[in-house]
DNA sequence: CGTGAACTTGAGATTTCTCAAGCGGGGTGG
DNA sequence: CCACCCCGCTTGAGAAATCTCAAGTTCACG
């Protein structure tokens, strides 16, 4: 109850959080262990921070550029991304999460300076920084996978980068297929060769720094090559071989290996 | 001595570390001190890290991808910059370094998954892994400042997809040299209106994603509007206000207040 | 059955690139 | 001390990738 109150205050008049029992946060603490070693008791720390669930419906923005959160929003389900948006439309997507991931972990100590918005509908997960805080304090380990993870989210950027800078429109988005691809099997959501990935067109092209028409044209060739299908928010990866080899991806900068200590 | 040996055998047959008292490293303590509140003690525990020292003249790889260092790299003095280079030759550089910085605080906690390079002639402190590791387990606050440091580069790279994916050259290379010289300007190395920056074309235009050529063009538009100036290695802003509004540059990104807790 | 969002297609306009060549200054060997 | 050379800068001009504008199509949904 005493979250559920503070979050309803803080957050939004329209948000009913509902306390519940941690269950959920065991997503959190499964996602954690893949950055850093945890023991028992570590995972069993974070599965009990205190938490508020709120529903977002896709398309609806879960923090936005310029705020100063107090709490860290854990995705739960559903699939989100981060972006800047220009005053004149230019939009840029900066990445795309999914369930496990905190959303917003820059918030704990920065303020936000850029918005991430729901891909699908998503359950998000409040923690309170007070909260999280104390957890980091007693335990060293967690700090540390997070102090991880952020360090491959800059390296996903800096990959993202030279995409961007010395990649063409056609590996560019090879690229991001076969990264969206790898990270969503890490995390168990592929089945067979497929996985969902609810975006749109103007998604992929705001993504990578292209026009909704090129982009198109593009995926038309790797379709037409017989690479990939994505349709109806589905990725389904046809020649996988093929479309590596077209992206020039190398997982290598997912750092997806053991933590190094 | 004995850390001085101890990096003669690990890192190179070339390297004559000189093992110095850490007065060197007072910079580091300064620049993390930016980042994050540190105590005294913790300043002073930094300041006394074992350090060995090395040269490296400009051009020289100070780490190399694929690198899994036991060592972090202290930039005392000289320029530095990370970038990644594909077998054909294209090239992506990533970011820039000023003295104080650590340019491989990555490798710490992951491998290394680009090539840190000598812009200009640097001295470089060399701390053992081991050594900071301790430190970091008792001095939170050190860790703290790090992780935001990290988080703050994270930040910069998202600005600079922002520029490669939506921006124009010209908005691209006005920005990057705000963002330079603010940067500079933050760390005591902006005289007047001028910085040293000692790159060639040739790093700007792999900085930015763009050609030689255009990059050539487009710094003579900048010149011609009289926004800067950028001869010898050196910057002068002749015209701040212009050149922010050409570069759409809002430093906001850079998180330069304090520390939010 | 109407509507809107997402996707497609066509075609001309731009930005940026590539190739090619000339210039200029600093550094080096003779 | 001079000549030469290399690297970085500059310029020209055609080529390629990508963009913008404009309109038509499809499909899910109310």
């Amino acid at each position: 109850m005493k979250w559920g109150a503070r979050l309803n205050l803080v957050y939004s008049s329209t948000a009913r959080p509902v306390v519940f029992e941690g269950r959920m946060l065991i997503r959190l603490a499964e996602n954690l262990s893949l950055y850093g070693a945890l023991t028992e008791e570590d995972r069993r720390a974070v599965g009990a921070l205190p938490a508020a669930m709120r529903r977002f419906p896709a398309g609806e923005d879960i923090v936005i550029e310029g705020d100063a959160p107090a709490q860290c929003r854990v995705l739960i389900s559903g699939q989100a991304f981060r972006h800047r948006t220009l005053p004149d439309g230019r939009r840029q997507i900066m990445s795309f999460h999914a369930q496990g991931e905190i959303c917003d972990i820059e918030g704990l100590l920065l303020s936000m300076d850029h918005t991430v918005t729901a891909l699908s509908p998503c359950e998000v997960a409040f923690v309170p920084h007070v909260a999280l805080e104390t957890l980091l304090e007693a335990h060293p380990n967690v700090m540390r996978a997070l102090w991880r993870a952020s360090l491959i989210d800059g390296a996903i950027f800096r990959e993202w980068m030279l995409g961007m800078g010395r990649r063409t429109a056609k590996a560019r988005i090879a690229h991001l297929f076969c990264e969206v691809f790898t990270r969503m099997r890490m995390a168990g959501l592929v089945e067979k060769n497929r996985c969902r990935f609810p975006v749109t067109q103007t998604h992929l092209s705001d993504a990578l720094g292209l026009s909704v028409v090129h982009t198109n044209r593009v995926l038309q060739e790797l379709r037409g090559e017989g690479l990939i299908a994505f349709r109806g928010g589905e990725l389904a990866v046809l020649n996988w071989a093929g479309l590596q080899a077209a992206g020039e991806f190398d997982p290598s900068y997912l750092h997806l290996g053991a933590s190094r200590r």
